[in-house]
DNA sequence: CGTGTTTGACCTGCGC
DNA sequence: GCGCAGGTCAAACACG
């Protein structure tokens, strides 16, 4: 067996299987290659236009024992370049600024607008009248960009009065589409008028190329049927995570932007939930203790949500926002707690917890589906592929989680009264 | 062969 | 009571 010393001579110093003597080198090169990689984050981090000066000083020495034919040419791209990004940062920067000066006057006239429309209080257990008229919503966007953009996802949840919505189902088949046009995720759940029985119903809106959203729970399709007043027929999901639960959902496309997708969830589950299915949390018993877990993505969704309607990093917060603007500004605090939370943990025994990974592909076949004789390819091959759809997906979740958290309190109201 | 989907038939509730 | 629409069932089928 014989090796050819004399091509590891060019070789990055990868290969384990070098001489002694070769490794030795090669750890002096990867110590150079340590500090290179050092001077390249310095370099990338460099966003605070504070720090940038300091860090082109401690740069610099680093690129003078690069060859010279370097130094002079790719140095100066490499020059160019930096400074191209940094008046990008800047432009970012000052984008941002202006985000959020306009979430917060919008914020500060919706507070405004609410306080003359209703009373103080949060959710309060009052009349179910009043319950019934309250609004929540939620608002992420994950890429903080162009709303316009295709693979923008908001989310919208609202707390609606379910005859109400069903007076617009009656009308149109479809429902309220006033965020449909930013490319929105709705989540609404419904409370039944005063003298009607109450059950769990959250709806979900959210701009999906996939056939169903990934919401953690395992479904079976039941059924499919033709809703009048929208073509696009409305499949029939039960929950098959456990034998018996009557958790069921419906899946529709929306009539005036085909790319929405209408999932409306229905029931209280009789399981535990499988971890990154806390989304139902939503339509569960009140009674039964569990965790809201947001991962590192849906996190990072929540976070970026935060150019539009907050500097928060937690739905908790982001929720508690809306209603009470002294908590609007607590962008730098890790606490999860919030009025908003005790409220939750104490109507319905919700745990928020610190985010984390919560793993989330159950039931996909990963076959093509017929929707209004278009067929919607697979739902691996679209959306941007794995982490954008488990992103949306455990996003959906956890407005969910909120939606049902609110039924909760609905329910108990309802109970009460 | 087990699991999930498709799809026509059937059931149920509601308005007239 | 009738018709309509939404919802569900279950046999047939497809897929891995």
């Amino acid at each position: 067996m014989q090796i050819d010393l004399s091509l590891k001579i060019a070789d990055d110093g990868d290969d384990q299987s070098e001489g002694k003597g070769e490794e030795e080198q090669e750890q002096e090169e990867e110590g150079i290659e340590d500090k290179e990689k050092e001077k390249r984050k310095d370099q990338e981090d460099g966003f605070d236009p504070i720090e940038e000066g300091q860090k082109e000083e401690d740069i610099s020495p680093v690129r003078k024992p690069l060859p010279e034919n370097f130094k002079s040419d790719e140095l100066c791209e490499l020059e160019e370049e930096m400074n191209r990004m940094k008046k990008e940062n800047e432009v970012l920067r000052k984008v941002v600024e202006q985000t959020m000066n306009d979430y917060h006057d919008l914020q500060i006239k919706f507070a405004a607008i609410r306080k003359n429309a209703q009373d103080n209080s949060f959710l309060s257990l009052g009349s179910k009248e009043e319950a019934d008229k309250r609004t929540l919503q939620l608002v992420l966007a994950p890429n903080g960009n162009e709303i316009d953009d295709g693979k923008e996802l908001g989310l919208t949840l609202r707390l609606q009065p379910q005859y109400e919505e069903e007076e617009k189902i009656k009308n149109t088949d479809v429902y309220d589409h006033k965020f449909d046009q930013k490319g929105s995720v709705t989540a609404t759940t419904r409370s039944s008028p005063p003298t009607a029985n109450r059950k769990a119903r959250v709806s979900v809106r959210a701009r999906c190329q996939t056939p169903t959203m990934n919401d953690g729970c395992q479904w079976r399709k039941y059924g499919q049927k033709i809703a009048k007043g929208n073509p696009c027929p409305r499949a029939y999901y039960r929950c098959t995570v456990a034998p018996g639960c009557p958790v069921r959902k419906q899946v529709q496309r929306c009539l005036e932007d085909m790319s929405i997708l209408i999932t409306t969830y229905e029931g209280t589950h009789n399981h535990p939930l499988p971890v990154g299915a806390t989304a139902l949390a939503s339509t569960t018993s009140s009674t039964t203790p569990m965790n809201f877990t947001l991962s590192e993505d849906q996190d990072h969704l929540l976070s970026n949500a935060t150019t539009i309607l907050d500097t928060t990093s937690t739905a908790p917060h982001f929720l508690s926002s809306y209603y009470s603007s002294p908590y609007l500004r607590n962008s730098t605090t890790s606490s999860h707690y919030s009025p908003f939370n005790e409220h939750i943990i104490n109507s319905s025994k919700y745990l928020w917890t610190p985010p984390s990974t919560s793993s989330s592909d159950l039931g996909r076949s990963g076959r093509s589906y017929r929707f209004s004789d278009q067929y919607w390819g697979s739902d691996k091959l679209k959306w941007g592929g794995k982490d954008e759809e488990k992103s949306v997906a455990e996003s959906v979740g956890g407005i969910m989680a909120v939606a049902s958290a609110i039924n909760s309190i609905i329910d108990k109201e309802g109970q009460a009264a």
